[in-house]
DNA sequence: AGTATAACAGACTTAATGGTCTGCTAGAAG
DNA sequence: CTTCTAGCAGACCATTAAGTCTGTTATACT
């Protein structure tokens, strides 16, 4: 029973310091060798739990990533009344973490997809389908906030989502070391600006 | 004489085509021989006028790409009247060629500095060198706007120009073979939307 | 015409990488 | 205690990459 549990435990030491290496260095231009390193193993380890290295980088996107991104930014906005203020805090947390350096997953998703547009569209479909997930929530947050009367009923939500999307993604890709303190207050400011001009607002 | 011509044609050659594929390809996964297959040239070729592949990629990007964002994103908002209709054209225009598969440069920018961030700090240099003239540029037009009656003066400038950056970069991010269209249309509605809640309004 | 050299061709070197294969070892099973 | 095998070690292989080096050719200059 016990070979069960070492097993496990291998496959998630590899999975998770696979996904910081892949972050930090990306995909390509890091080897199964640099993961092996960093845990003091060897290549008859990896290729006895792994088929591949695309076939471990799936199983983390699926089982890490994933899970991750829904903990973080979608779960939290899931039913929850006054959708707008929700996801601006839901944002500023995530962009919190992403100051201090630490991993924030719906970086990470844009980091792979940007690395495998055009070059792996295997990777890509399980890498967008993360993304669906995420502008659906959001959707329908937006959806359920109109029905509440929180939101304006004049607004696109469709639209709406992937624009907070896209600016998510956009800042994240230039909060760089140094920049990343002003930037995110910045962005923070601007889209509670925009978040403002969706409300509802009481029919005089 | 004709020798420099040829000198200058041959390194032309070189570093369009090698823009081109390190776009397509990314950097670390185009190799020099990459570049010279499709030219039909050898290492030799290559070796003699660039020390290095770094070196080469970096006179690419001072060469190419600064000119090109410059001309394509900068420029035609420079000193217009009307910023924000201003911005919101220019970068529709961008997100045009950018639907069409051309290359747009704005986004291969945002793309090098995914691929070079903690990677390459030197390279990364040059990279934000870039962003931040665009975005001084955003700045000034808007501060310009606001002296020129179009823009609301309870705008906070440089905000808004990182806010604009981000989600320009963002939204080219996600728009992957597929659903750029839709994107792009979402988007531009959605910019139009942010930019009219900051237009100068007459005091009643 | 003769020579020097810019511009390039292409074989070669060195290092890294994904993946294979054989063998060892600890613990589960009888 | 013996046997078997899951889990892993690490040498090895094939390929690919950046970069070097020597040789070749066309062109500029005298």
């Amino acid at each position: 029973m016990e070979k069960q549990l070492k097993r496990m435990a291998t496959m998630q030491r590899l999975q998770t310091t696979g996904l910081e290496l892949f972050y930090q260095k990306g995909y390509y231009n890091t080897s199964v060798d640099d993961i092996l390193k960093e845990l003091s193993l060897s290549k008859g380890a990896f290729y006895y739990h792994f088929q591949s290295k695309e076939e471990f980088f799936i199983s983390i996107v699926q089982n890490l990533l994933f899970r991750k991104i829904y903990s973080a930014l979608i779960e939290p906005i899931e039913g929850e009344e006054d959708p707008l203020n929700k996801i601006a805090l839901c944002f500023d947390n995530a962009l919190e973490t992403a100051e201090h350096n630490f991993l924030d997953y719906g970086f990470v998703l844009s980091n792979f997809i940007t690395e495998f547009n055009g070059k792996n569209p295997e990777i890509m479909n399980y890498l967008q389908d993360i993304l669906k997930v995420w502008e659906v929530n959001l959707v329908t947050a937006l959806q359920k906030g109109k029905t509440d009367g929180y939101v304006s009923r004049h607004i696109d939500s469709e639209a709406v989502a992937s624009y907070l999307i896209s600016s998510y993604i956009g800042v994240r890709t230039l909060m760089v070391e140094g920049n990343s303190k002003i930037l995110r207050y910045k962005h923070i400011q601007q889209l509670r600006q925009y978040l403002k001009s969706m409300e509802y607002k009481e029919p005089a």
